[in-house]
DNA sequence: GCCGTTTTCGGCCCGACTGTTTTCAGTCG
């Protein structure tokens, strides 16, 4: 059972004691040790065999108990009592924006309401007004936030909001109330999915740049305005929050609107061990009542004595004691990638031939590309044939001499078929520079079918690396059930890479994975998976993001080495697979 | 339920906005 599995026991049972009316601090711990483990690299499982549960910040014996025995009954007796209290659809209520638990609790024990269906009909009655705390707004508000609820998903890819956010980013720049201007919240930090638009401002009239951006042409509706605040609805289909202060205190703005939620409780904490207290104003003494605000994020950090922490690991998951300890890794970054280990050209599905996608990549500065196109098993991705691929072995070979100065591998993204083989004759992949193996079919396999299958082929020989692990489509597709401890164990034995697919749609294995994968000694390597010369550059950011939200640095991933050591690696593992093949 | 450089008990991150209230509870992030 994954981290993320138990971790989604634990906010269910929270969810259940709060509708409960259970003290919120307990709710909160159940809540807490979730978010914990969801960003925990080691498997609890492991870490429960060892006795070491407890160690993770937030986990006592109480929780641990229960993930113990969640793990090995594979079910949770204390949810299933807990179950048996509340029916299951009364927590489709919490999903209503405006209806917290107590309303919820109440809701249901005053009126019998335990599903959305009775919430809207009760709504529609009139039957809510006059209840205690709820008049006809929140009848009305409550009907529409259904309205909504039912149109859109509670959480949008990044990908599918990126370009709006950077136009209302820009928009705010833009206003002469405004001086500095940032989207926060999870698009700062590169999460894959965000619930919502965190925006931040340093303004010298507040007010003025609250009225004016409500005004935005991007802007639906109004949800909220106040003066120093606003929550509008986009015509996009996604929330934004704004929210404004002094310039002299935007870094602490900035801080406290990036998060993580986790990440601001514990620098909280460290805070008051200190004598301080951080809002979004500012850090106060509280011996003296003072607050001094922060005009940078630097200036935060420094007066709790900490290192900068880059957004994308501000997760609560030990990057406050590394920057206390003065030892935060450094991060991977853009400029250090040197080369793509996955693309496609018209060969298949690409969009651009051989020597135009040679020719973007030496323009990025690239010291090498690998032309992977797909196997012969996917005829309608153009797969090619062994023909087509021994002519494109020849056209690699003329580009190579009309393009010097990068080195241009020839290999394929081969398909690792339903049973577990490769869609090429071992005599074939041991011909190419590389060998990319991927699932793209039969994605709906049992968990045991589709994991001895992955297994196959991490462990075969001839292959270099895996790619896109999962295989999800954020918002399409989900991951195939695959049992990624084992994958990764596997590829840590068999040396073969894992991919950081820098697709925006696919982001796979993303960040959390991809720690998790290099916890267990795995390498990794970020390809964009190109269709397109301008994937190449386009996508490699979201990638590196990826990595960087793994914690990784230059020397974690294969595509930082320069050209030589590459090549060192590939033959290394050529001269393994033909002594293993041969014998 | 968790946690401890004042604590094994008594705290637990902080502030804005809304709606329904005459001073605040609930929700949100």
């Amino acid at each position: 059972m994954t981290n993320q599995e138990i971790a989604q026991v634990l906010n269910e049972i929270g969810d259940r004691l709060d509708i409960l009316g259970e003290d919120s601090f307990k709710v909160g711990a159940y809540r807490r040790a979730a978010r914990v483990l969801e960003q925990e690299p080691y498997p609890a499982e492991a870490l429960v065999a060892e006795g070491r549960l407890q160690e993770l910040r937030g986990i006592g014996k109480a929780i641990a108990t229960k993930v113990a025995d969640l793990l090995r009954e594979g079910r949770s007796p204390y949810l299933e009592r807990l179950r048996e209290q509340v029916p299951d659809s009364v927590t489709e209520l919490l999903k209503v924006p405006g209806i917290g638990p107590r309303t919820a609790g109440r809701l249901w024990r005053e009126m019998g309401i335990s599903n959305l269906a009775e919430l809207e009909a009760a709504a529609r009655s009139g039957a809510l007004r006059g209840k205690p705390g709820i008049g006809g707004k929140t009848e009305a508000n409550i009907l529409a936030a259904i309205e909504r609820l039912r149109a859109r998903p509670d959480r949008l890819p990044l990908f599918r909001v990126y370009d709006v956010a950077r136009a209302v980013k820009e928009r705010l720049r833009a206003l002469p109330s405004i001086t500095d201007a940032d989207a926060a919240g999870s698009v700062r930090r590169w999460q894959p999915t965000v619930g919502d638009l965190d925006f931040v401002a340093a303004s010298t009239d507040p007010p003025a740049a609250i009225r004016a951006f409500v005004q935005f042409p991007e802007v639906g509706s109004v949800v909220a305005q106040g003066e120093t605040e606003a929550r509008v609805l986009l015509s996009a289909g996604v929330q934004a929050d704004l929210r404004t202060v002094h310039p002299e205190a935007y870094g602490s703005l900035l801080q406290h609107f990036t998060g993580s939620k986790e990440h601001n409780i514990q620098l909280r904490e460290l805070a008051s061990t200190k004598g301080l207290s951080i809002s979004e104003y500012g850090v106060k003494r509280l011996s003296t009542g003072e607050t001094k605000p922060c005009a940078t994020e630097e200036d935060v950090y420094r007066m709790l004595g900490l290192d900068l922490i880059p957004p994308e690991i501000r997760h609560g998951s030990g990057e406050i004691e590394a920057a206390a300890r003065h030892t935060l890794p450094k991060l991977v970054a853009h400029a250090d990638i040197r080369g793509d280990l996955q693309c496609h050209t018209t060969y298949s599905d690409g969009s651009a031939s051989v020597l135009e996608m040679a020719l973007a990549a030496k323009d990025l500065g690239y010291d090498y590309l690998a032309i992977t196109d797909h196997s012969p098993g996917r005829a309608n991705a153009g797969g090619l044939t062994l023909e087509r691929l021994q002519q494109q072995a020849a056209e690699v070979a003329e580009v190579r001499r009309q393009v010097p100065g990068i080195t241009l591998l020839h290999g394929s993204e081969v398909d690792i078929r339903a049973d577990g083989s490769l869609d090429l004759p071992d005599e074939v992949l041991a011909r190419l520079d590389l060998v990319v193996a991927a699932v793209h079919s039969a994605m709906g396999q049992p968990r045991e079918r589709v994991t001895a299958r992955v297994l196959a082929a991490v462990r075969h020989p001839l292959v270099d690396v895996l790619a896109h692990p999962t295989g999800r489509l954020l918002g399409e597709r989900d991951p195939i059930d695959l049992d990624l401890d084992a994958v990764f164990a596997a590829a840590a034995e068999s040396g073969v890479a894992l991919e950081i697919n820098a697709g925006p749609s696919r982001l796979d294995l993303d960040g959390s994975l991809a720690r998790q994968a290099h916890a267990a000694g795995v390498l990794l390597c970020v390809n964009t998976d190109a269709h397109a010369t301008a994937h190449l550059a386009s996508f490699m950011p979201w990638g590196v993001a990826q990595a960087r939200r793994a914690w990784l640095t230059a020397d974690d991933l294969l595509n930082c080495r320069p050209a030589p050591a590459l090549m060192e690696w590939l033959a290394a593992r050529k001269k393994r697979a033909s002594a293993r093949v041969g014998r």
